[in-house]
DNA sequence: CTCTACCATGTAAACGATTACATCGGCAGA
DNA sequence: TCTGCCGATGTAATCGTTTACATGGTAGAG
C-alpha cells in the first residue's frame, strides 16, 4: 500500500458514497443499520483513520491550539503544560507547543508558524510578547488567552495567579515570624509578574511599618537567585522571599555555602511550588500557584470563546494562590 | 473582515492567477519583477499567510511532527522536548506534543490522534508502549524514532544512551572510592532504561569482585527514591547509585532526615544530569546524559527519512553519557 | 389509487493551496 | 517572413473531507 486508505476506498469497499461513509463515521446522520455496518468493517478493514488535515480545510478549524511558553524546562511552565495539554485533550484539541527560546524575536516567529498552522486559539504564558509587542498580540486573528500575564486596554481574556498578594502572604508570614529586615530576589523586568511580587513584598513590608526591603536582582533561575543572596546577606536581612522557587533554591545553596543556616539564621520563601520544592534542604516554604486552574482556566475559555460564546472579557481574572509552610522559614532569632 | 485572506483575494488584488501568487510568493519561479512587486504588496497589505493545512492536504505533508513523552514534568524529558523543539525548528518542522499521563491506554489513544493530524514523523521517548504495544509501533505508518528504548527486531529508528555503560562508571567511581558495600535504587520495570541501568551496576560491581548491590525499588520519582533509601541503609551501603537524579534527591533528602552526613557517611550517584542536580545539598554527582544530542540525533534522522533517505536503520545508536562528578560522593569511611 | 412526507442515500461543490499542462508574445536564426 | 523556442503567466485538476441539495423509494393519509 503506498497510501493510506481514503474515504473514498471505504466507499469503493463497501459500495456506498463517499457521502454515506462520512455519514456514518461521524454519526451525524442516520443510516440503515445494515449500511451502517458495511461501512464500519470496510473502515476497519482499511485501517482508515479521516485525516484531520482535510477535515480542517472543509471545516475551517484544526481543532489545535498552540501554546506559546518561554521556557519549558522551567519547571513551572511544564506544570502548566501538562495541564493544558491535559485538559486541551479532554476538549478534543491537540496541542502544538512552541518553545520561547531566548528572545522576543524567536517568539513572533513562533507565533507567525502558529498562525500559518492556523490553530483556533493560542495560549500565552508570560511571554515576552507582552511587553515589546503587544499590539502584536491585539492583531492576531484568533482567541487568544493570557496566563500570568497582561496587556493593558486589550480585549484579550486574563487570568493569572494574583502575585501581589501572593508576595504579600509570603512576607508576612515572615514579618509574623519576628523577622524585621526583609530581602527580595527580584527578576528582570522582561518576567512576567516581577514587578507585582515586588510590589507585594513592599505592600506587606510597609504595612507593618518596617524599612523598605533590600533588593537584589537575580535572573530567574537558579544561578541568578544564588548570586542575588550575597547582597542580601551583607545587608543583614533574616528574611528572603524569592522571585520563585528557583531563585529560592540559589538562595538556599549559597546560605550553606557560607555557612548561614536556614532557617535558623535566614529564612527563605519561594514561589511557584514546583514539584521539587518539597524536597530542597530544608523543605521549601512557597506560596503555590494554582497551576492546574491557570491551565483549565485558559483552556475552557478559549474552547468557549471558540464554541461562539462572546463574553466581554472584561478585567483580568486572578486566581489566588496559597502559602504552604515547610521547613524553610522559621522565627527570627531574638523574636519572642 | 470575516475570515483571513486567501491567495485568491491576493491574486485578485494583484491583477494576476493564483499561481502566479503562488510562484512568486515560494520563489520557485522567476516572475517578472513588476508582476512580483505587485503580488508582494498586495500580500503585504491582506496581512496574506498561506494556510499550511491546504498546502499540507495538496503536498501530503504537514511539516509536523509528533512527540510522544511519558511526563513533561519529569526534567529530563522537558529537557528533551525542548532540544527536539528547537531542532524542529531549525528544519522548519512544528511540534505537536502528546503527554502521556498515567497509563499505556492514553499512550495509544496520543498516538491515533497524532496520526490523525498526520504528523511526518513521531519522536517518541521512552515510552510504556515499547513493552505492552510493541507490535502497534510496529504498524505506525509514519517513520518513527525511539529515544532512550527500543524495540526488539523491529526496523525503527533507534537512539539511545549507553545506560549499561553509565550506570557502570557511576558504580566504579564508587569502587574507586573504596565503596564495598553498594546500593541501588531501582525503577520499576516499566519505566525505560531500568534494567540496563541496574545491570552496569551488576557489572561494575562483579567486576570488582564485590557482592551483589543491595537493590530497593523506586517509582522513578523523589518520593519513591526517598521511599526505597531506608532500606538501603538498614543494609549498611556506603554508596548509593539511583535510578535518576530525581531518585537521587529523594535519597539525600531521605539520608538527611536520618542524620546521615552525604558524602561523609554515604555518597550518592544519580542519572541524567537535570538543571537542578548541580544546586541540591551537596551537589550531586551524576551520569550526564547528552540529552540535547539524543534530541538533535532523533529529529535528524527523522527529517532524513522524510527526505527518502532509506538507510538500513540498523542496531540502535548509542551515545555515551558521561560522568559529572560532585559533591555528593566522596570516600567511604575506613578507605585508603 | 394518488399525493405528500420522509428517510436513506447519492451528486457535486466547496475548503485553499500547488502544479502539470496549455497558451501566448516576442525574439533569434534560417 | 516563417519556424521554433523560451520565458511568463493562466487554466484547471488535485489533495481528502464535509455538506447543501437532489433523487428515489416507501408508507401513510386522503
Amino acid at each position: 500500500m503506498s497510501g493510506r486508505a481514503t474515504i473514498e476506498d471505504v466507499a469503493a469497499r463497501s459500495g456506498v458514497s463517499t457521502a454515506t461513509v462520512s455519514r456514518v463515521l461521524s454519526g451525524s446522520v442516520p443510516a440503515r443499520p445494515e449500511t451502517r455496518d458495511r461501512v464500519l468493517a470496510a473502515a476497519r478493514d482499511l485501517d482508515y483513520h479521516p485525516s484531520s488535515v482535510a477535515r480542517a480545510l472543509k471545516r475551517r478549524e484544526t481543532r489545535t491550539m498552540g501554546l506559546v511558553v518561554t521556557d519549558i524546562t522551567n519547571p513551572f511552565y511544564s506544570q502548566l503544560a501538562r495541564a493544558v495539554e491535559s485538559v486541551a485533550h479532554e476538549h478534543g484539541y491537540g496541542m502544538v507547543l512552541a518553545n520561547g527560546g531566548d528572545d522576543a524575536a524567536r517568539e513572533l516567529e513562533h507565533l507567525d508558524l502558529l498562525l500559518e498552522r492556523r490553530v483556533d486559539g493560542i495560549v500565552i504564558v508570560s511571554s515576552r510578547l507582552t511587553r515589546r509587542d503587544a499590539h502584536r498580540l491585539r492583531a492576531i486573528p484568533v482567541p487568544v488567552v493570557l496566563v500570568n500575564d497582561t496587556v493593558t486596554g486589550s480585549g484579550i481574556l486574563t487570568v493569572t495567579t494574583a502575585h501581589r498578594h501572593g508576595a504579600r502572604m509570603a512576607t508576612d508570614h515572615l514579618i509574623l515570624l519576628g523577622h524585621r529586615r526583609i530581602g527580595h530576589i527580584g527578576a528582570p523586568a522582561d518576567q512576567a509578574a516581577s514587578s507585582q511580587r515586588r510590589q507585594g513584598v513592599r505592600d506587606a513590608v510597609r504595612g507593618a511599618g518596617l524599612e523598605d526591603p533590600v533588593v537584589a536582582l537575580g535572573d530567574g533561575g537558579v544561578a541568578g537567585g544564588a548570586s542575588a543572596t550575597g547582597a542580601l546577606i551583607d545587608a543583614g536581612v533574616t528574611g528572603i522571599v524569592a522571585y520563585n522557587d528557583l531563585s529560592a533554591i540559589g538562595a538556599l545553596r549559597a546560605l550553606h555555602r557560607e555557612g548561614v543556616r536556614v532557617p535558623d539564621d535566614v529564612s527563605v520563601v519561594g514561589f511557584d511550588d514546583i514539584d521539587l520544592a518539597a524536597w530542597t534542604d530544608p523543605p521549601l516554604t512557597t506560596v503555590r500557584q494554582p497551576t492546574d486552574d491557570l491551565g483549565r482556566w485558559a483552556v475552557e475559555h478559549l474552547v468557549d470563546r471558540l464554541g461562539g460564546a462572546t463574553d466581554p472579557a472584561g478585567r483580568p481574572v486572578s486566581l489566588e494562590p496559597r502559602l504552604v509552610v515547610r521547613g524553610s522559614t522559621g522565627p527570627a532569632q531574638g523574636a519572642v
